[in-house]
DNA sequence: TGTAGCATTGGCCATATGGACAATCCGCAA
DNA sequence: TTGCGGATTGTCCATATGGCCAATGCTACA
């Protein structure tokens, strides 16, 4: 049974990446098994199907790969620093790791798939609490306007830095150093 | 010429509205043939093949279902009617529109297909110089906070309306009226 | 009326894919 | 050693798909 689930495991691996690299659409078992170093009737053996395999591995790469930004948000000091430092990894060309590709073939598919959506949109949850949570230290403390519910500048930052992920790979010509600095501006409350 | 031109149309349309529906990967040539009503064999004469079919007929559905945006960009009198506008749009239900679906599934294409991707990202770019206009006209009324850099808060606009659209469509549960209250009173420079 | 050129049509084919399955292998306990 | 149950392997098959193309239709113009 070890053995069984080592090659189980290969095949989640190679399914992810292979989602990450040539799109959902384009992963074949065939692919999947060879990258796996195993024949491709292994997959018949070990899962349901293409369809059940493709979402186990999604959602397993998906949930490691929010699991960074939400590490990040609990531990940040201050939402300043979370932005920064996400900006940052923006710039510096975090967008060409093939998790960023991966998230978004997993999104278009959970749009589809409620058996996806559905454990997606839950880790989106965690991350708006744990960001509501952050932004509620800073404005105790003074750092980041008050007037403003925490829950809606957690959810906005939270859809802020997804689209701008979006835009980005859209278009990674586009500068986000006006975006970042006016983020910044706007919720220190920058005097007019 | 003018019967090549309508079918070449038809199959364009169908192309469109196929994409929406199933998926960019599901669709393929026979059914999008069989929706527009012409043997499948027209594919092949009409386009240089299925890529150069969906491609053209993404491409199109696209620039119209970005021209709302845009126009609503361009004709609001403020930043914070726009953001209310869309925002009301949203929780109405502006998601079930089929063309929400086609913005997904084009968005994912494009990030792996160029002559999909740059004139994508070129009309990102003119949303963004639209929206720029209008937060500069507010910051000169004095509606708008003017410590920011207008581009900045137009980049950032742009991408919150589109997180937004994901978050939303990856988690209909999602309530927008927090993020819009702050989003709308950060702008605004509500005092603390 | 004839004909040239575009449009239409449906059949055909090579290929790829997902899945099923029988044969075989292997480790372990009786 | 023997038997057993899970794991592995490669083959086979039904199906769907994209694309090609030859035959046919149609229309405008000479």
């Amino acid at each position: 049974m070890e053995q069984g689930a080592a090659t189980r495991q290969a095949l989640l691996d190679a399914a992810a990446a292979l989602i990450a690299e040539t799109g959902w659409c384009a992963v074949t078992t065939r692919a999947i098994a060879a990258r796996a170093g195993v024949p491709h009737g292994a997959v018949s053996y070990h899962f349901e199907g293409k369809d059940d395999l493709l979402r186990e591995a999604a959602l397993s790469a998906t949930r490691q790969a929010l699991a960074a930004p939400l590490a990040l948000a609990a531990q940040a000091g201050s939402v300043a620093e979370l932005l920064s430092g996400t900006f940052a990894w923006y710039a510096a060309g975090g967008l060409s790791d093939p998790a960023v590709a991966q998230l978004l073939e997993t999104a278009r598919e959970a749009v589809r798939d409620n058996a996806l959506r559905a454990p997606i949109a839950a880790d989106l949850h965690d991350y708006r609490k744990a960001l509501a949570d952050l932004v509620r230290r800073d404005q105790e403390r003074g750092a980041l306007v008050g007037a403003v519910p925490a829950d809606g500048v957690a959810a906005a930052i939270a859809a802020l830095l997804d689209g701008l992920l979006l835009h980005l790979v859209l278009d990674p010509e586009l500068d986000t150093r006006p975006a970042a600095a006016a983020v910044l501006g706007l919720l220190a409350g920058e005097p007019q």
